[in-house]
DNA sequence: TACGGTGCGGTAAGCGCTTACCGGTAAGCG
DNA sequence: CGCTTACCGGTAAGCGCTTACCGCACCGTA
């Protein structure tokens, strides 16, 4: 039945149209699934193309008729495997991979993936590489300065996650804005604090700075007192939660009724310093994060938070991307929606509503 | 000084050569530092590429040259997002995929990357298309048949990461023989436990095969009773472990002095579980895990181990792969040695040597 | 001055596929 | 029964690159 030859080099499309009697054309025509073939002719082709085990190279259709079907996906990695609170970081990059994963695989593309580490040189180049074997291209947070980016964007198309839209570039990213102005709204009228703090994140993260100033920018106009200054200054991480809350009260400074903290992760450092200190969360302060990572269901007291949809941010930037690739154009700016989720460590009672869904 | 057009559609080779008013041979032979081009010939090239910030076209470079500079990484994921305990196992994968990055950097090539659904249909055929596009594949545990192998094999090179060797692919995995076999011999030997029992992890996985059957032979060496039975089954996973525990208890049977678990995950759970009975680890029964994951050196006790040599193992994988892309042959079962650490849940002091390095 | 040697650089073929274009056959119509 | 129309399916032209091969210019030598 099957006598597959030697598979000597690469089989190619020629050897299917011979075994197969049918012309070259019939057998792309085939495997793509264009024209009308006679049902004998696809029969006869699709049963070559399972007696050789026939795969088209990929590289081959690709320089036809100039789709990879490959999108480039570039992330930062730390410098040492196993940091501390690592984990919980590559969970993240990696929700949001897969989010761009299930989009691409939609459309039947397939994901290059490429880290860069802190202190890897020669970034840009090895991006230019990237690009050069992909359609398009997805970085992660800053990647690169906006120079960089208009130098790689006349390559190939470029979205970027979490960053700030570039006129080469277009950037994808939640709603920053609303999530913070919820929480404020809750903390400040909901519950009536009068006094309100932000740990801060990195201070180079475009959402970071777009959390801190709609912290600001809500505070002030929901009349609370607010607390700032670098001694707030955090970086993601729950060890500089902790550190913002260590070096407030080690400089006999008063905490605030209410804090909001850049991410969950320093909500986790903060509840934690906070508790060492005995300090009552949220009887004494208030707390809330941002992100909605899995472990913040399970603090105690629960956190109050905004979830990122992150898998959706996956998918919706290889989405605009796909876009991109196929008809130019489009929005620069894509926004999505978060979600506010009320637990306990706003001060809210155990009883009330969990997230839906 | 640079004009750059509108890079219209894609600039090629000819753009390059058009301005750097040489031959299209030059300009790629210049790129790819063959021949011995004249200094003036090269700068103009450089100059030409610079300004135009021309990257090659790797589907055209691929086509030309045979080769793509793309290995393919499928691997498992699990049904749901945020299932208990998949975090570990996340991280895992990432560590082992990270090595295989790191290898692949070195020679240049980039990781396409495809996660499989525990039942997505046609993996097969979803492999098969990776395969076009690669030059290779490495495939995470079982992923496919020794049939499906054979079928993407006569494609591409085909790599397994703890699996088993088959005719048409290589098998890169860790020592676990040598693994279990100094576990066992610490406990019977060393610590003269009379009595053993292994937690297995999934039963369709290789390497617990291979775990299971090393401990069972090399306890019998020692002369040691073992327990085993379908009350052992485990599935690598905390809750796996526990629920070991639990229905040997239950059911009213006497624990070994020395428990072997599959995995660390799976000690975690047994040790969890004995702890809700009040059993103390080690003084009561000893317990040994396998991987060494960060978490290990913290439990309480903390955990004795076997080390996974795991950033190793993915970089093994491409090396592999890549001679085998090009040259072929070599060997067919790859196995890289592992590292026994001592702890204390295996009942050695707390001063007892911690891992080396 | 004429000839061979050396080496840079250009021309062209071809990698495996898609697809525009066209010719041949069969079916539909007068 | 002959001509038109449709419909398949084959032929061939690239896609952007690498590289074998060859010509030319310039040097050294006689």
């Amino acid at each position: 039945m099957s006598a597959p030859k030697k598979p000597k080099e690469s089989l190619t499309i020629y050897d299917v149209a011979k075994r197969a009697g049918v012309s070259i054309a019939s057998v792309s025509r085939v495997l793509n699934g264009l024209g009308t073939p006679r049902a004998e002719t696809r029969d006869r082709v699709m049963q070559a193309v399972r007696e050789l085990s026939f795969v088209p190279d990929g590289a081959a259709r690709a320089l036809s008729n100039g789709l990879k079907e490959v999108v480039g996906v570039v992330f930062r990695r730390g410098g040492e495997p196993f940091l501390e609170g690592e984990d919980e970081s590559f969970l993240f990059l990696d929700v949001i991979n897969r989010g761009i994963e299930v989009g691409a695989q939609r459309r039947g593309f397939d994901l290059l993936i490429s880290s860069v580490g802190y202190n890897d040189d020669n970034v840009v180049g090895r991006i230019a590489a990237l690009a050069g074997k992909a359609d398009g291209l997805i970085l992660h947070d800053r990647m690169l300065s906006a120079a960089g980016i208009a130098r790689i964007a006349d390559t190939a198309p470029v979205v970027t996650l979490a960053g700030t839209p570039t006129p080469a570039s277009i950037n994808v990213r939640c709603d920053n804005e609303s999530g913070i102005r919820m929480l404020v709204r809750h903390l400040a009228i909901d519950h009536g604090y009068k006094s309100l703090g932000y740990v801060s994140g990195r201070a180079d993260s475009p959402d970071n700075r777009i959390r801190q100033r709609a912290f600001e920018t809500e505070a002030a106009a929901t009349g609370a007192e607010i607390d700032t200054g670098p001694a707030w200054q955090g970086n993601y991480s729950a060890a500089g939660g902790a550190n913002v809350v260590d070096g407030l009260l080690d400089a006999g400074r008063k905490l605030p009724r209410a804090i909001l903290c850049a991410n969950d992760q320093t909500a986790l450092g903060v509840i934690h310093a906070l508790a060492q200190r005995g300090i009552r969360v949220p009887q004494d302060v208030a707390i809330t994060g941002f992100d909605d990572v899995p472990v913040a269901r399970h603090l105690h007291p629960p956190l109050t938070t905004v979830r990122q949809p992150m898998q959706e941010l996956g998918a919706t930037a290889f989405e605009v991307l796909y876009r991109r690739i196929n008809v130019g154009g489009g929005q620069r700016d894509v926004v999505l929606p978060v979600q506010f989720v009320v637990r306990e460590s706003c001060g809210c009672a155990s009883s009330a509503a969990e997230d839906g869904r």
